[in-house]
DNA sequence: CGGGCGATTGATTGCCTTCAAACGTGGTGG
DNA sequence: CCACCACGTTTGAAGGCAATCAATCGCCCG
């Protein structure tokens, strides 16, 4: 019984002094497209484990990645009625998606409700300005830097990262290619700031030395 | 007496549905600093007149303009309590100020206030963005072809633009130098897309000659 | 008329991209 | 169980585009 209610609990976004939104649970392949741009926003998401991209296409097909959600992020919540980007799973991934009515509904309700999700785009607009200052400002070196210690807190075990993500995405995201993502990579072992035991896994060798390297 | 009202009425801004947060006017000369980063955030801003650009500056002091704010804009509303970049006059500008703990105060009373913020944000988060496509995928001339056409609704009369800002403004809100700024003006001219009488006023000739350059 | 600042133009450098090839690993079928 | 294939990654070589360095121009203001 309070198994299943744990369970239950579990299917919800939470917004926080008591307001959770029930939806359902929801299972993406690799690859697979979540939600597309210009697509009606029926749904906000939550990330239950795995990792989701959230992107833009320019005109002659560029992709530029916006963020990357993990466990715990949620996305998809607009004010508008339509989709400004798309999204897509990272890798296997589960999600809690809830009706957007439910939200519309909660913040006419409960003026805490739309309090939580101002707060919720607030954030993803500090990220999306120190993202501009990554992309307009940085180097090679120093976007690779940023990125792992960006993420550093999110997907890691002590030291030890492991990256969902392909170098391909990791280049959309830095605005590089990705053998410019790999050189860099490399060119960290080889000063001992990373250890890459294999391609997907980072060990952070000399933290101090990303620092430096991200100092742009 | 209906002038005395005008007047008032100007110095607010209006959140819609009736709601009016009134304020202060104030001025700012060319290059003067409205607020810093990490400054605590007790106000929020609307241009009456002029532009104003928001910053961030890295570790070594490069700097990313992040937006440009025109006659109507409102800025400097976060959630959080300390601004998280700098705001500073484009060119002699007029500003509304208005207490932060007004808004607080009036979106803790009505809902709609909340809404409206949220919007407001929302808006801002859109246009971070697109201008981290820009960044991340666009070459010098598709930069500043879309950097045109973006502003053009905005600053114009018919198809001439006054640019308030100077090319080292441009620039650091395309990530890129002066020179290419310059550089990238110079061959529209050349390729008759545009017309430049002087260097802060633009003729659009061929508008959508500037959309297939901006096309990245 | 002279000074200063912003903008333009030119020459060169350097970093990242592009093109190309090899490597490694995980998965599949023989 | 092993061979092979596909795909992601790494590495190398060459080229291109924007940054840098440098000089001139034009304009506003004193």
């Amino acid at each position: 019984m309070s198994l299943e209610r744990a369970n239950a609990a579990e299917d919800t976004i939470d917004l926080g002094a008591g307001l959770c939104l029930h939806g359902t649970r929801m299972r993406f392949d690799r690859n697979e497209e979540i939600f597309g741009e210009d697509e009606p926003a029926e749904y906000i998401y939550r990330v239950v484990s795995g990792a989701v991209r959230t992107m833009r296409f320019s005109s002659d097909g560029r992709r530029q990645i916006l963020t990357f959600q993990l466990p715990g992020d949620v996305f998809g919540i607009e004010t508008d009625e339509v989709h400004t980007f798309s999204a897509e799973a990272v890798c296997p991934t589960e999600v809690v998606m809830v009706r957007r009515s439910l939200l519309e509904k909660a913040a006419s309700d409960d003026a805490r409700a739309t309090r939580r999700w101002l707060e919720l785009t607030c954030q993803d607009l500090r990220n999306a300005q120190e993202h501009a200052l990554i992309l307009g400002r940085k180097g090679a070196g120093e976007r690779v830097a940023a990125f792992l210690l960006r993420f550093s807190d999110r997907f890691t075990r002590g030291q030890e990262l492991d990256l969902p993500m392909s170098r391909a995405d990791i280049a959309d995201y830095l605005g590089l290619t990705i053998e410019t993502v790999s050189r860099s990579f490399s060119e960290m072992e080889r000063t001992a700031a990373i250890d890459l035991p294999s391609s997907r896994h980072v060990v952070l060798r000399n933290r101090s030395a990303l620092m430096q390297l991200q100092a742009a």
